[in-house]
DNA sequence: GCGACAG
DNA sequence: ATCTTGTCGC
């Protein structure tokens, strides 16, 4: 997989002044609008996987991959189009020290089924900072996607997208660097303000995030996102919903329809939940 | 100076 | 993100 944008890296040596420009460049080559009209019918997923033995097997590089016809998915054929979940975990050396390296997972689903995993282990640069987590996660992000064979049709990044101090989440900026439509999916609200507050709300529930004074780059009440309640419980116990936002080439209202064909009854879309257990393993892996 | 802040 | 037992509910 490419990238678009090279020059567009989240270096993790720059200054705090040089990361916040380079996000705003980013912002600039972002489009929050339906460029490549993605159907969230043509990506939903009806059935959860099963995290036990529902996977195909991990990409090696030593093994030639059998490339079946319509794989890399150029969205021009009747196939479905690839979505691509990525998420990370953290390793320690010993208990109680600070993390040291990233495990990112890139998880590939085509028509609802996994096709394709891959993950990639990343020495962390630095510390998490809000605002700039693409910096610290971003090319952990990039050495997954490099490790996948399959090219996405739509990027599912785990925090958010426009939603952000200058519009420029993980999510967009990813999606940037890849030229790729991406979508970020957040369980909490970085910034902006809820139409409606957000309490105990049913499955299905959305509302749209406003831009307030944080975000420096948009007129202040700009629509940047929206939380959706991905799932509820009928009795008691309470579910946040999640802050899903346009990475690149979606539009919000897309963004959340996106997100809300790839839940499959859990509170996570599913690319992004089983990227979530694919990192998990695969830390377990090396311990 | 204080607050607020994805993972 | 990560450290962790029990516990409530379906």
């Amino acid at each position: 997989m490419a990238l678009a944008r090279p020059d567009l890296r989240p270096d993790p040596s720059l200054s705090t002044a040089e990361m916040e420009d380079l996000q705003r460049e980013i912002a600039a080559a972002a489009t929050f609008d339906d460029d490549h009209a993605l159907d969230p019918d043509a990506v939903a997923v009806e059935e959860a996987a099963s995290l036990a033995d529902g996977l195909p097997p991990a990409r090696s590089d030593a093994v030639a991959n059998e490339t079946l016809p319509g794989t890399g998915g150029t969205g021009d054929g009747s196939d479905p189009p690839t979505v691509v979940g990525v998420d990370q975990a953290f390793r320690t050396d010993r208990a109680g020290d600070r993390p040291n390296a990233a495990v990112s997972a890139a998880v590939a689903l085509r028509g609802g089924t996994v096709v394709e995993y891959a993950s990639a282990t990343t020495p962390l640069s630095i510390p998490y900072i809000p605002g700039l987590l693409a910096f610290r996660e971003g090319e952990p992000i990039l050495a997954a996607l490099d490790a996948l064979d399959a090219d996405a049709d739509l990027l599912v990044c785990d925090g958010s997208g426009r939603i952000h101090f200058r519009e420029a989440g993980l999510a967009t900026h990813v999606g940037v660097l890849c030229d790729v439509p991406s979508v970020g999916v957040a369980k909490s609200l970085l910034c902006g303000e809820p139409d409606e507050p957000t309490a105990e709300r049913p499955a299905g529930w959305r509302t749209p995030i406003r831009a307030d004074d944080a975000v420096t780059t948009a007129e202040p009440g700009t629509v940047v996102g929206h939380a959706f309640q991905s799932r509820q419980y009928p009795n008691s116990r309470r579910v946040n919903p999640l802050y899903v936002s346009p990475g690149h080439r979606v539009s919000a209202a897309t963004a959340v329809d996106l997100v809300a064909a790839l839940c499959a009854g859990y509170k996570l879309p599913e690319p992004t939940r089983l990227a979530d257990a694919h990192a998990e393993r695969a830390k377990g892996d090396a311990e």
